[in-house]
Formats: C-alpha cells, structure tokens, sequence
RNA sequence: GUCCCCAUCGUCUAGUCAGGUCCAGGACACCGGCCUUUCACGCCGGCAACACCGGUUCAAAUCCGGUUGGGGACGCCA
C-alpha cells in the first residue's frame, strides 16, 4: 500500500460541542493521515434522530474549524445512507449470517435482570438462531416484530486482530453473543451502518477510543460477512478525571468543551499541543511543537496504553484547567510572533468594546509594543481584556491588593503621585531614562526608597500590583492618560 | 459477575519490545535562591515514582507467574 492510501475518519455524533476527548481522537486521526500524505474522512453519526440538530452539527464543525483540523473529505451524514445499512442487513440474512429473532425486549430484559441479580454473566441464549424457514415465516404471517441478529460463529477459535496500539487482541466466539444488527423497527444499529460506512469511504485506518475495543471483534466479524479485508485498528487510552472517572459534560461542565477554551482565551494550537500529549510523547524530552513538527513526530506507536488523567480540579481558585495547559497556552503567548499575537487579541477586545480600529492603522507599533511589554506575565488572550485593561481603556479597576499595599499603606502618595505628574509634565519628552530620573528625584527629595513612589504610580497607571518596569510604562503610555491618572491618585484614598 | 485492557514522581511522560550505561531522565505544579522599583519571564537548586509478592538471571523498572488496584465493554445508544 502507498501510503497516500490511508483513509482515516473522525465520526463524532453530534452533541453541540466538541468534546475534548472527541478532540483528541480528531487530532491523532488528522495527524496520522498527514503524516502519511492521507486523507481524513468528516462523518457525522446522526442516525440518532433526535440528538441531531442544525445546531448540534454545527457545534461539532465549528470546535474543528477553531482548533484548525481540517478534513479532505465530508461531513458526510450517516443518516444518508440508510439504504445502504438496509442493504447490508438484507445480505446477511441471505447469506445466512444473520438471522430474524422474535424475542421480545421485555423478555429479553427480564432474562438480563435475573443475570444480574444472580451474578451470573448475560449473553443471548440464542433461541431464535435455529428457527425453520416455516416457523419464521409464520410468526411473520402472524404480524410478530423481530429484530435482526448476527450469527457469531459457534464453538472453538475466535477473532483475533493485530492493534496499533495495543498489540495482539483475541477473543474468543463464546464471549461474543449473536447481537443485534437491524432493530424491531427496521432501522440497522451503530456496529453495522460503521462498518458500511468505513466500507465505503475506504476507511484503511480505525484511530478510536479503547471504549470501542470490545466492538472491534464484532466488526471484524462483520466485515468477514460481507467480504471485505477489515481495516487496521489502532485504540487510543481514554481520558480520566482525578477520580479516574470518564470526562463528562455532565459530571464536570464546560471545561470539558473545546469551546470554553475559545471563551477562556486560549489559542487553538496551544490547547492541540496540549491534548496531543495527553497520552502521546514523541519519544524524547520535546514537548512544544508547531504543527509540521507534530505532524514530523508523531506515531501511533507512540501513544501510552495506559489511560491518562486529565489534571482538573473543580473550583480551583488558581487554575481554571489543567495547569500544564496552561502553562503551554502561556508559552504561546510570550514566545509567538506578535502580529500573529495581535490578530488574536483583537477579537477579544472587540468583545468587550475596548477595540480602537488604530490598533491597525497609526497607532499599530504602539499595540504590538503594548503586547510585547504586556504578555510575558499573562496566561491567556482573555488576560489583555482584564489584568490588561489599563493599557487599552480607562475604565479599568484598581486591584485591591495593589490599592492596599502600594496606595494606602503611604497616605503622603496622595501629594508625591501628582508632584510626580508635575515632574513628568515638565519634561518635553517623556523617556525612559528621564522618567527614571525624575521618580528617584522625586523619592530622594521625600526620604523614601524609590519603589514607593513608583509602585503607586504603578497602581493608579495599571491598576496592578505587578507590571513590567514602570519607567518604560510612563514613557510608553499616551503622555496625558500617565499625568491624568496620576493626578487622580488622591480618589482612591 | 463475565470478557478485554492497563499499572514509573501529585499530573503528563522518557526508559520496558532488543535486561546492565537508571540508587530512574524531562515537563507541569509546588518550595527555596538569583535577577528586579513590583510581578512575571529567565537562570540555579530542592521535593517527589518503578503498586505488591514470587520466579528466571551474574544482573530486572525492563522477562515470566500471581496478587492488588484501576479502566473499558457487556443496549432493539453511538
């Protein structure tokens, strides 16, 4: 096989967000198929009615699109090819490698219920396997619903297959019972339409959760039925909770959607980088890559098969994710070439109405200057807006640790912050060096240390207890906003 | 309960397939120091792991067996 014949597919169902985990599957399916000069296959599983929406769909397509995983091929919809899935069931049947089964559900659930109760393990026993031709088309006569079953081989041997990840698997007939393959309503099940779709779209690759271990067997099965060589598989450990319990939107909110960390202001590359690590290492100590490096690393021989904690804590008041992502989403921000930078904190001042359209125009320099002196203390794109706001807007508000401890703590900064503003005044250009001077002139005719005075600059100018050096902020700040803000001092007293 | 899978620092992991170079390396987090007008960055240092028991071997994190622990699957969901 040339290798511009991997086919890999990424068949989410459609929820309304992109889940993380969902996300990572994207991600090692999209890498592998670049890697390998391949194709990836955009699927949506909507067989499901209900669950499917617009909107649903939409979330999915949307989640992808911000992380920047693109597809060569789809989104196809499952939900098109029913007469595919129907097909398919028809010709098991006729091969004989299903058969119709008219056990009710209610007993066939009553019979799973004992099991349970009894601790005994629960298979379909297969009473219908055996049916006569006569007696089926009788109680078909006769009006009795029955849903379709596959006919898994009895007695010895078993399916075995060889996984990417996991290496060998077996199983053997006896653990597999006869499942279902067309509901009593005549629609075909997951484990069927999967593999005619795979069939279909030529799927060489299956990169899946190991929850899809299990059915794995099944399907093999039933690409042997249909006479097809089954694809090869390569399951991925899943990702856990603290208390090694399944991520869910349901037990642990928003942080599990790749949307909240658009809202949270990450950068889509930072939160791949750091999902792809989350069970993957290229073999060595690297850990930052950009996506030709990835995509140069990556193997699926490189994925861990033991399942990998995702390291969140509810209401942790410093870290509001995984703390790694964070700090790789930081790394970001400092290291990126600032235009790069610039075009993505645009958007977020936008949002809160702090934009000014200069920012692209005259004023250009003074913005990219503004995030290079800005972003080396930030964690997020959201930072510019808040801990940030200073720079951008006066309506920023003070930071009540830098109020108390650099403001209150010296009341006589109620006269030095203006006399400051008249010493900055009087100077015709404000630079660095002048600013220094005048600060610790300021301080030394006062009898005090120079981080006094400058600190409460700091606080009225910023509005923060921390900031990159205060003289490069005087002179770097529009002249009037530095002497207003200061003149001002004396309203927070 | 049955079947399948897994097991290295708090977390992500390297090392396991080809046993010795590993009294176990890196990163995040945490703690200390340097730098500094502040904080961050950066740099330096620290804390911290081979689940347990047995076997094979001159030698085991690495191979084998068992125990324990964890996860997944067991739907007329996908």
């Amino acid at each position: 096989m040339s290798t511009s014949d991997v086919r890999v597919r990424f068949p989410p169902s459609p929820t309304g967000y992109l889940h993380i985990g969902g996300a990572r599957t994207a991600i090692y399916n999209w890498l592998f198929a670049r890697k390998h000069g391949g194709k990836m296959v955009l699927r949506i599983e909507d067989t499901d009615a209900d669950r499917s929406t617009e909107d649903s769909i939409r979330g999915i397509i949307d989640g992808l699109e911000w992380l920047g995983l693109d597809w060569d091929e789809g989104p196809y919809f499952q939900s098109a090819y029913a007469a595919e899935h129907a097909a398919a069931a028809e010709r098991l049947l006729a091969q004989g490698n299903a058969y119709k089964c008219f056990c009710s559900k209610e007993e066939l659930e009553a019979r799973r219920e004992a099991a349970v109760k009894a601790r005994a393990d629960y298979r379909y026993a297969g009473t219908c396997r055996d049916l006569s031709p006569e007696e089926v088309a009788s109680r078909e006569a006769a009006g009795a619903p029955y849903v379709i079953r596959f006919k898994v081989p009895r007695g010895e041997g078993g399916v075995a297959f060889k996984d990417l990840v996991y290496g060998g698997i077996e199983r053997s007939y006896n653990d597999i019972e006869d499942f279902v393959v067309v509901r009593s309503n005549g629609q075909p099940l997951y484990l069927l339409c999967n593999v005619v779709d795979d069939i279909r779209d030529r799927i060489t690759h299956v990169i899946r959760g190991q929850d899809g271990l299990t059915n794995t067997p099944r399907q093999i099965l039933l690409y042997r039925a249909l006479d097809v060589e089954p694809p090869t598989f390569a399951h991925m450990p899943l990702t856990l909770d603290l208390n090694k319990a399944k991520i869910s939107k349901r037990s642990h909110g928003e942080v599990v959607a790749v949307q909240f960390y658009r809202e949270q202001g990450f950068i889509p590359w930072a939160l791949v980088n750091f999902l792809v690590l989350l069970g993957w290492s290229p073999g060595d100590d690297r850990e930052i890559f950009s996506p030709e490096e990835l995509i140069e690393a990556f193997s699926l021989e490189g994925i861990n098969k033991a399942n990998s904690i995702f390291n969140y804590r509810k209401d942790d008041p410093k870290f509001f994710t995984d703390p790694k992502a964070i700090n790789i989403n930081a790394h970001y921000l400092r290291t990126m070439p600032v235009a790069q930078l610039a075009e993505l904190v645009k958007p977020v001042l936008e949002r809160e109405g702090i934009w000014d359209a200069a920012y692209e125009g005259k004023k250009r320099q003074w913005f990219e200057r503004t995030l290079e002196m800005t972003r080396e203390r930030f964690h997020t794109l959201k930072d510019f807006a808040t801990l940030g706001r200073a720079w951008f807007a006066d309506d920023f508000t003070i930071d009540d640790k830098a109020r108390q401890k650099n403001l209150l703590k010296h009341p006589q900064l109620m006269e030095w912050l203006p006399e400051l503003a008249d010493r900055l005044e009087a100077l015709p250009i404000i630079t660095p060096e002048e600013a220094e001077r005048v600060a610790r002139e300021l301080a030394e005719t006062h009898g005090v240390k120079p981080g006094i005075p400058v600190n409460g600059a700091r606080a009225v100018i910023t509005g923060q207890i921390k900031g990159p050096s205060m003289f490069e902020v005087f002179a770097h700040l529009d002249r009037d906003t530095v002497i207003r803000r200061l003149r001002q001092a004396p309203e927070y007293f």
